[in-house]
DNA sequence: ATGTGATGTTTCATTATTTGAAACAATGAT
DNA sequence: ATCATTGTTTCAAATAATGAAACATCACAT
């Protein structure tokens, strides 16, 4: 079986969930010609779009302010997503360990379709903490995930690499420069660990280590995330220890998969 | 604005989201044929459906069963989903109080386009346990919460019996008869709770009360459900003692929304 | 090896559907 | 009262989805 990569899609499917995609954690309500007109698709289609999934309860219209928001059917179908499930029920408890010793929020990140893709996380118990979701991306280059995901697999690198004609700028210290980066990459690889200071988001530090499988290629990495003013310059030696640790654990639960 | 309910809906979305709810915690993979089977859809419509919804991550595509199940996409858009937000994270602890009172899984319910739909739950600690999701619907005549809502909101009530034309059957105890129904629903009217004696699925018991908002209005319904050999003759007045106590903590606190 | 029946996938002419412009009704602001 | 919005519907024109058939590939018999 398999022959090719694909033919060609349904136009409808395809703009219903781009539009679906617009409903964000802040901008959590739509109207119609608003949303149109940030999609660039005609009033009346984006209209039609809508009130289909309205009526699939895909998404929910507001009675009073007749705005749009995700609706429950999406709830439903995403507590249904198995994938990855008996990777993360494996990882879950390595994770936890490590957030109880670092006191920080901790990730497991993926690589997925040119992004990171975070599978899990465990959350500290402090009241300042990351608001991160399950199932989210985030940018390769500007993150500890990233660039780790980035460092330890070429193929990657160069797939990012000549995919991106830009590095998007989050913050005055994101990295923005191809050259830059790739220093930046070789660098992490020698130390084996990465460091996100403020890179995606202003007061925001992230540690990251690389996770391989037992025949040492990488499949995940995982980090600790917290503010910066939490993360001090001598505790971070420590925290990469932690984290390798738990790396290595990983490994041997999760790299035979 | 808003002026009538809806034109026509788009063909492809609808077939899209019907093809995604055949992906049940139960079947969590499909393939094309077989799928395009079981919905009536060509193979090659069907195939493309899946193409699409694969290449946008709403489907994942296992690399080796060449199967597909449902992917991360969804599950990264269940998570934006706010609607209810406010109501669930207001009336959560006072059912979480219930479920430590009652030692069953208890459930809050509204009524949503003629069905029952759970929009939260606090399931209790013991193995033995309903294996049900916030967000999934019910049918009103043959649950608690159902029979709550219909006898306790006579819109509800006529909506639901001119609508169904037959009243489906799932176990030897569920009322199928609409005059039948409109009895039991009468008697509930009078005795403030409702009981769901395997009426939905064989060994569970279901006890439910009604939530009002502070016009005295019906707003939702709230449960214990667990197995018929955990509940007790002589309990059944204490939980309902115990509901109807969380039912007008409810009122307090979300009966002004 | 060989055949059989299953699968996922692609092609292409026919068909049915989505599309955009315009207009309508209803709202809120000036 | 006017104006600029909004969500919504209508209809012909344009486009995209459709089904039949065929192909490549695999798994399991023979």
């Amino acid at each position: 079986m398999s022959v090719k990569p694909a033919g060609h899609l349904n136009n409808s499917i395809v703009k219903a969930f781009t539009l679906l995609e617009y409903f964000s954690n802040v901008k959590t309500h739509w109207g119609v010609r608003e949303l149109s007109r940030e999609i660039g698709v005609h009033e009346s289609t984006t209209y039609r779009l809508m009130s289909t999934l309205e009526s699939l309860g895909v998404l929910y219209k507001n009675p009073e302010t007749e705005k749009y928001a995700l609706g429950l059917k999406l709830h439903e179908l995403g507590n249904r997503v198995k994938v990855f499930d008996s990777v993360v029920s494996l990882s879950h408890p390595v994770l936890n360990e490590v957030a109880l010793e670092i006191e920080e929020t901790v990730h497991l990140g993926i690589w997925h379709k040119g992004e990171v893709l975070m599978i899990d996380k465990v959350e500290c118990e402090k009241g300042l903490r990351l608001d991160s979701r399950i199932g989210q991306t985030s940018p390769p280059h500007c993150t500890g995930l990233g660039k780790i995901l980035l460092a330890f697999d070429y193929i990657h690198k160069n797939e990012f690499l000549e995919a991106s004609d830009r590095l998007v700028s989050f913050t005055p210290n994101t990295i923005t420069h191809k050259d830059k980066l790739k220093e930046e990459l070789e660098k992490i690889h020698r130390q084996q660990y990465a460091l996100d200071n403020q890179e995606f988001e202003l007061g925001l530090i992230c540690l990251a280590v690389p996770v391989f499988n037992n025949k040492g290629k990488l499949i995940a990495a995982i980090s600790a995330a917290g503010p910066s003013v939490r993360f001090k310059k001598d505790q971070l030696k420590d925290y990469v220890e932690i984290l390798k640790r738990g790396a290595e654990k990983l490994t041997h639960k999760i790299g035979n998969l």
